[in-house]
DNA sequence: ATCTCTGCAAATGTTTTGCATCAGC
DNA sequence: GCTGATGCAAAACATTTGCAGAGAT
């Protein structure tokens, strides 16, 4: 991760400018417009380099291959839509969660996934 | 599903005695005992007929490949220990999930994951 | 000019499918 | 004996890796 590539820097800003967590697919597609000859290989390779020294994270939800999103964020969860596949970011936290943990069980860290319709999704339906 | 296969009755077997939810490849190893010869494709088609016919659901921990057990069960979560990766389920839930919610957005399910290690892993540790 | 990074293609690992054979009914 | 179910092997799909050549410094 020493030079400053094209595609390094395609991948960079789609992540600096998405909204959501994005799949490896999807940054593809978005890099594209910066780097048209990009590949899959390069954009895998580069997440991994990216996720190692801190600049962005891997989000993973139940049965979705896993995406990524800028470091640094405040403490959240997503909303999966069920309509158009989309991960929305949900800011904040609610519930004790050491009250359900079973006895001698050690809780480190806890996920929230919500499901259901998005703004836009339900506005259609 | 109409006939009463000898794979099928110990496939069946694993998951009436199971307290965790499996991956297919552990529903094999302890199927095995029941039925010797069983190969994994006939593992992933019992599996999905038994889903299909409501026996059995289909549970999603994020980066982690899809696990089943029995259907009927109460509300529960799950707990995914961190040292041994086995998911244990969690009876009950807290939290309203309505109040992060985003404006505009419909909720219909959540999901908890909780992480840490379970008592033997804590007791090892 | 050097040496990392890239793109392609092949390898890997998991789940699914095709097909000849086996076995419930 | 029919016909659905099984086991094997090959196909499909996503991700990773090897390698020769391109490009950043």
């Amino acid at each position: 991760m020493t030079r400053n590539t094209r595609q390094r820097a395609a991948i960079r800003r789609v992540f600096v400018t998405a909204e959501r967590p994005l799949t490896p697919q999807e940054v593809l597609s978005a890099a594209k417009a910066g780097a048209p000859r990009l590949g899959i290989a390069t954009v895998y390779r580069t997440i991994k380099a990216l996720a190692e020294q801190g600049e962005i994270c891997m989000v993973e939800l139940p049965g979705e291959p896993p995406r990524y999103e800028l470091a640094g964020k405040a403490h959240h969860h997503f909303f999966h839509c069920s309509e158009c596949g989309h991960a929305y970011v949900v800011d904040g936290c609610v519930g004790d969660f050491e009250l359900i943990t079973p006895e001698g069980f050690v809780l480190e860290r806890h996920e929230i996934v919500l499901y259901g319709k998005c703004s836009k999704c339900a506005d259609m339906g």
